[in-house]
DNA sequence: CAGTTATATGCAATGGATTGCATATAGTAT
DNA sequence: ATACTATATGCAATCCATTGCATATAACTG
């Protein structure tokens, strides 16, 4: 009758040990992100970056908003964040995405990275 | 020929994802800590204890000392009893284990115990 | 030396997470 | 309605950590 208090810190660390997902929460950690800009940062196919997200939705780590086609996932626990920010440092600038076509990607300003294919 | 970045982690991680080895390393925040003492608090074979000892051993977060017949461990690893910390909180008074029968534990002032046995 | 205690190692068996992939669903557009 | 895109789900196969247990080693005692 009594439970395991170290099972949810075990359930949370396991979700942590992973290579896809930890560097998806990584990711979520500096803001929102649609599925297929993960699937694009992973390299992964996109029924797997689904079930990965599946494992964090349902251990209650991240949450997810529709907007239209695209559903966007953001950090839903701030231990996961300060675990994060314990191990990996602060958040660094994030780093671009050229391969993810989701509105949110395309409205970021285009011209600094043209810019700097000009002057190479 | 670059390694992934998040592999440490991962591995640390994955240290920290289980029941015998969390509850060795929240034992061993407070402390040094034989085997028999690890083995009688986890309740566990002497071998099974030895061998999550050898995991966190050769993973660096863990150092041991002998003493004669007994081996004393502790941890090695700052990163560890602060993730420990985040996790868990502050360490708490170590809660004693009366089957361990090695020279370090036997030190420990028993009249404290022997008291609240009279009390009640 | 043999005997005893504390700890370590080796290894086979098993179970549970991981992965790949086919398919389903949700939403938009025509 | 059909077509298309983004995302989700189901499931079988595989892989890897976990575990149990026999045995080895280390140190002390007589």
């Amino acid at each position: 009758m009594n439970e395991d208090p170290y099972e949810p810190i075990i359930q949370l660390f396991s979700l942590l040990a992973h290579p896809a997902r930890l560097r998806i929460l990584d990711i979520l950690r500096r803001g929102e992100a649609c599925v297929c800009h993960l699937q694009a940062a992973l390299g992964a196919p996109q029924p797997y970056v689904s079930q990965q997200l599946r494992v964090l939705r349902e251990a209650g780590v991240i949450s997810q908003r529709r907007e239209g086609l695209f559903v966007y996932y953001r950090l839903a626990d701030p231990r996961v964040a300060h675990l994060l920010e314990d191990v990996l440092g602060p958040v660094t600038e994030a780093p671009p995405i050229p391969q993810c076509t989701c509105p949110r990607c395309q409205e970021t300003p285009l011209s600094k990275s043209i810019f700097l294919v000009e002057v190479n």
